[in-house]
DNA sequence: ATTGGTGCGTACGGTACCGTATGGAAAAAT
DNA sequence: ATTTTTCCATACGGTACCGTACGCACCAAT
């Protein structure tokens, strides 16, 4: 129904994880079904059992994926050249907050409302939450804050994205860019 | 299971709302099913479906409670007598990004992210969310603050408590308070 | 040509639900 | 004392899944 490739001869592993990726993005773990998704990809439970052991195998495979791909992001995104942190700042909070990147903030929230049920979860998201906070404090204290400060910081930056992306303030509302600034501003301003 | 009432005889609607909502808080709308909600009851579905006419029956009366109540509470917590303006906004935000009221924090996740998978729902997130920044706003306004400053104060207010709600940073950090103190002060600070 | 592994289809039993039909006890109304 | 209404239990059919058993086609290696 929605992203189907063009029927290549054989699926692996990937695949199937990248897939549930999509489902989680547009219906949470709970729409994560083995025989749904089978079906998306035109083939049927036998071949996802080959694959894997249980649907709880493949679970535990996408919040691994997931993981891996946010601490991927994150050194990057929060990795500036001297004189650049307040710009790479900046660059985070657009990121998480545009409605570009729109499938990005959908898994983000999929997988945080996935860790409130589940304890393996939520110690993954807290751990890559902590990667987030480390790394972006780092940015605050080469801009020239204390350290406490920097943390605190970090801890705002993040909160109002994750917030923003909650309610889902981006209803035609032509000032909301005008906005948006301002606050980054307050955030990271003086 | 949790809440089990010492066996009034009798079960009325509101009853099973209630016991809908407490279900709603540690689960999702995913972990509401009928069946289940009854044994928590002591009784079987045969009596949900004498007060309810389906599931989505249930689901819908559990919007409405929930919507009436967050705009009760709202207007509660917005209204300050002049002077008090600055303290009342500082009670929003401790009320909801505290480690008291997890219950409250738990249904508002829970209904935002039933919100995400369901039109109808989002519709009603929506309108409470207007309305908590509509009455913020004025409070901020009170305070002298220029319009569009008040509005971009209110967004980030509660982008920041549901976002910090979200991150469940609470985690025996000693410091957690401080940088709370610190984050609302930047909030609402000059 | 035969063998063995790979990747998937088919078929099955089992569970957890939903919603309906029906009956029955107990309280309320008459 | 009936009758009616209220509230719930029981029993049933149906659906949507999960996981397993097994079969089959295809390819590679020998």
């Amino acid at each position: 129904m929605s992203t189907e490739r063009p029927s290549r001869t054989q699926l692996d592993r990937n695949d199937w994880i990248e897939g549930a990726i999509d489902v989680l993005a547009d219906q949470g773990v709970a729409g994560l079904r083995v025989e749904v998704l089978a079906k998306t990809f035109g083939v049927t439970k036998g071949s996802f059992y080959w694959h894997f052991k249980d649907r709880q195998d493949l679970l535990d495979a996408v919040v691994e994926v997931w993981k891996e791909g946010r601490l991927r992001d994150i050194e990057k995104q929060t990795t500036a050249p001297p004189g650049k942190e307040l710009e790479q700042i900046h660059h985070v909070i657009d990121v998480y907050s545009a409605v570009r990147n729109r499938k990005g903030i959908s898994i983000e929230l999929a997988v945080r409302d996935w860790a409130r049920h589940d304890p393996r979860v939520n110690a993954v998201v807290e751990e890559v939450d902590s990667y987030r906070l480390e790394c972006t404090r780092k940015l605050f204290v080469q801009l020239g804050f204390p350290d406490d400060e920097a943390r605190a910081r970090s801890i705002l930056v993040f909160a109002y994205v994750f917030g923003h992306s909650l309610m889902a303030y981006d209803r035609e509302n032509p000032k909301v860019t005008e906005f948006k600034r301002w606050i980054a501003e307050r955030i990271t301003g003086r």
